[in-house]
DNA sequence: GATGAATGAGCCTTCATTCAT
DNA sequence: GATGAATGAAGGCTCATTCAT
């Protein structure tokens, strides 16, 4: 029964995830619950809003970036530049600008109230800040040393950066124009080694 | 009267730009109105439906990008890299990602059905295709020969590449990493370079 | 809870039939919804669309059009003459006119088109012909051979004829000439009766 | 100048009275200018507000019937059953049921409190009432001593009566029984004959 | 625990009526 | 006077969230 309510929750972070990256940050809860084959009631039990569900997504997104930056950090020692592009490969992958729109919402205000907690640090883009943008400045730092990524570049222009590339796109205009993806984040790579 | 309604039009077209790109294609149209100072009726009187209004949007869009495409037709006689740096400063000024998200809907469905609608071109997208691409089209295939612009680039790649840079976010990403949009655009003239 | 949705959704259809019958077919839904002792949005869920609603209400009398038909065929067998006045009373009951507003419209019309909809048989009056009127038609030809009917009547006359007499009236004409319905009723029965 | 509008006046009136025949009570105000060839204001000059303009279509219908009427009563003289005939003819051409939807609205209650006036008897069917029924009722007397229509008959009723065969259907219904408006006013006729 | 149903708030759109030229 | 434009109020419909089984 737990191992089951377990699976249930991961399956409707993962739809969730995908639904977000394929319709915009504005679908129907209900099409995520769907898709996830339980009820709405079940995923309000599971997330009791909305912002939950994206803490949620978010959270996963966090670890599958600690674990690229973690990866990337053991191939640098190797070679920079290569673990720098495995790394920007992988983060592609995670599509992260799913998130782009439900990353904007202030997050559970009311429970932050409850809770006497700060003005708004548990914001979703707050709580990818915390554990993996300070990784991710880390290893940038070291890259930088080894002259594999320009200046000036901060974890979280990264992390929006490319956010912004992967950005769900309406229908017409991804298939009027599918390959400006690939271009742009060939151009982003290009751009962060050099400078 | 005359004079008094065009001047309210084009200010509801003018905030109507402005706003979509702050807020994203989904705002309220009275959130339009109010912002333009005129009732929610006035709105609808000039724009019997949210895609007509998106259409307006559009064409002035495309005015301003014929435009821009005409001097820097006039500009690449002289220096053809100029030009093309000149040109995609301008189009970035243009907000384009303003239209993101408007421009994946289907312009005037009814209409199209009534016409026996296969994949009418009256698409918003296909709106901005028809003058804007083939002269901006003309214009890339001319520095492409002045080796200032890398091959293999329509010119809708540019626009769709362009919208996707200056899509309005959500206002906790902008203020969090407002740079990262002068990096996109770096990134992407550079690119456009090369090749 | 099935159980009591059931019985919620019945009671929208009769409160939605008195409704019309008294105020005409272009009252509000919050109305029905609000003399039914539920939300707007509960009555959206069980009728997603005012036709919708409406061809609820019409099945729902198709089937007491039916009920009185059947009766009416076992009551001509012994007496035709008093089968065609007790038809008639019952279905006068029945307040044919509530719908008479609603029946124009053309249901669905979005299916309709979707299917290539020439002139598709959907149409709520066409939901009545096809079961009720097939029965309506079998009678009348019954009595029109046992001389209790005039020659040359259709069903479908019979229904029409019945919808305009009990059509709804503003409350101040019903209550300047409350006995109209009643004159007229008289009147078409003696005429059917004749010729 | 003054003939001109007065003539344009008529022109409301009468396409007024087309179109709440055609299409029910409910047109919008703009439909009706638009067909009279007027713009909306000058419309709202000639009746300053929806029950104006209604009890102007009445006052017209009201002049028809006192016209039909008269002629009725001479030809009463010489064949009370034809003159009956006759008259009920001219009504069901006047197409009373044209105002069916509006006659229910309470008119002018601003007005009449200014005027001081008694609770609604200014309402659009008293204004019938007053000139129209009077006649009605004295001329359905003396055809009731002549035997020639049935005794229990109000001039009120048979205004009603015929407003209601009359009145504006959905197209499709009256498509579908364009024959059921005859057969009741011949059942109306004989009834009112018989008794 | 899981589910489907219920709800109210919010945006879209239309129309009677008023205003400025 | 005649006109087109402006407005607010009202109804249609959807969706995040809560409730009862």
């Amino acid at each position: 029964m737990r191992a089951d309510a377990a699976r249930r929750r991961e399956a409707i972070i993962t739809q969730a995830r995908h639904i977000f990256a394929e319709r915009g940050g504005d679908v129907a809860l209900e099409a995520i619950a769907a898709a996830s084959g339980v009820g709405i009631a079940t995923l309000y039990r599971n997330f009791p809003s909305r912002e939950d569900l994206i803490a949620a997504v978010v959270d996963d997104m966090v670890q599958q970036i600690l674990d690229a930056v973690e990866e990337a950090k053991t191939e640098a020692v190797e070679d920079a530049a290569a673990a720098w592009e495995t790394l920007l490969t992988r983060l592609l992958d995670l599509e992260l600008g799913a998130l782009t729109d439900g990353l904007g919402v202030q997050a559970r205000p009311a429970s932050n109230v409850a809770r006497g907690g700060g003005s708004d640090a548990a914001s979703p883009l707050a709580r990818i800040q915390q554990p993996a943008l300070d990784a991710l400045d880390e290893l940038v730092a070291v890259l930088q040393d080894a002259k594999a990524v320009r200046g000036g570049l901060r974890g979280l222009d990264v992390i929006v950066a490319l956010a912004t590339i992967t950005r769900p796109q309406a229908a017409p205009i991804r298939e009027a124009a599918p390959e400006v993806r690939a271009q742009l984040a060939e151009a982003y790579l290009a751009w962060t080694r050099t400078g």
